[in-house]
DNA sequence: ACAAAAGTGTTGAGGATACACCCATGC
DNA sequence: GCATGGGTGTATCCTCAACACTTTTGT
């Protein structure tokens, strides 16, 4: 039995992470101003180096957490870059994350002291090595999860109104729904529950609120039936 | 400007390669038996190391060639898997490429030497570390690219019959389809070609050859016509 | 009374599915 | 002449898209 790979060459893997936020008007991207070297004061993704001793979807949560201040964020693993020079420093492949977190109900403070930043996906701006290639990659991935499993609710307060649930669809899909419709087929899904309680920030009339119902959502799953918007 | 990340730590990058094929009945993974430490003479995926001077692609391609024989294979990046003891010598990651293969123009004595073995899918052996996994999930993955892009054909000779792509995506989506209304579908995508050669070995009558058109496909999609079986 | 957003159903078209019989040929 | 797989069309269902008016209430 072998005791280690001795002849094989061993790299740097650093994790990239694109954050998507939706602030009831916008889908963003937490961005920070780098204040390092190489790219000193460019922005880029948050992102750190995979230690020896951990899983890729551990770094990943050390590195969102360190950020955000807070742990259990939907999470998925997007793509590798292994461009030769993507990093003029030394070789070092990426491994993309992205993830989705509730723009509300994160640390300010923790934001601040990174120098961290929300852009709205068209404001955002240019980005150091391949991190522009990584978001678009991300954009795509979240479209087609959007519409095939309900993540939506990862980047919403616990309760919303179905106008909030329809404008963050639209500005995943980054195109216009039709009110009736979007409702039909959510109602259709019967994941959401319709509280008693009216928003009445947004409007006269105020806005009946909703919540997520995860084991509704799970009974439906499990009955086959398809989530699809 | 920095000159190297010192103090981060480098690990062992590996690609395995869960290779496709169709041999007219059922779908095939390529397996080899290993003939070196650890798990010397279980079966196993094809795999190497990145080495410093190549992507992940290239590295993958590489793997592939030098089994195979041959290059411009369709692949795909699938996921990488980072668990910390899933290979016993040391801590390796691995990224998982999956690979589609016509299965009659490849190089026999290349496959003899490596003692590779085509398995269908429901017969293939357990496999080493977690390689399983990996294959299940490039069975996934290859389902939901078979309905959404056309590359069944990457599966199949050059000249094909219609029962022959049926069966295959009979056997990518584990389902028996209706022969008319797949026939009226993939006529209705417009990217064949019907030949006026017949297939006389699987039945008296013979049926008749086509070809994919890589140009009608691209005219296709350019005209925001999608695929979809 | 009016402005501003919320809420609510129906219809029509197109795509998907289900389904059965004749054809050509080698033996 | 018969057995074998090849080829073909239609009726129905259901999903998806298009569409406009009434309600509530704060000012």
């Amino acid at each position: 039995m072998l005791n280690n790979y001795n002849t094989e060459d061993k790299v740097l893997l650093a994790v990239d992470c694109i954050i998507f936020g939706f602030d009831q008007e916008d889908l963003k991207i937490l961005l920070i101003k780098r204040d390092f070297e190489p790219e000193k004061g460019k922005w880029s993704l948050i992102g750190g180096f995979l230690k020896m001793t951990e899983t890729l979807d551990d770094a990943a949560n050390r590195i969102l957490n360190h950020l955000t201040g807070f742990d259990k964020i939907y999470m998925e693993q997007l793509y590798n870059f292994s461009k030769i020079d993507r990093d003029p420093v030394e070789r070092t492949l990426s491994v993309a994350y992205f993830a989705l977190i509730n723009i509300e109900d994160h640390d300010e403070k923790l934001i601040e002291q990174y120098s961290a930043k929300w852009f709205s996906i068209e404001e955002a701006p240019s980005l150091i090595f391949d991190h522009n290639q990584m978001v678009q990659k991300a954009i795509l991935r979240l479209r087609r999860r959007a519409i095939s499993k309900p993540i939506g609710f990862e980047l919403l307060p616990e309760k919303f109104t179905m106008r909030q649930l329809q404008k963050l669809y639209e500005s995943i899909l980054d195109e216009k729904l039709d009110k009736r419709n979007f409702i039909n087929k959510v109602n259709g899904l019967d994941i959401l529950v319709k509280l008693e309680e009216k928003d009445m920030t947004s409007s006269r009339k105020g806005s009946y609120l909703y919540q997520f119902d995860k084991e509704k959502y799970d009974r439906n799953v499990e009955d086959g039936i398809t989530f699809k918007i």
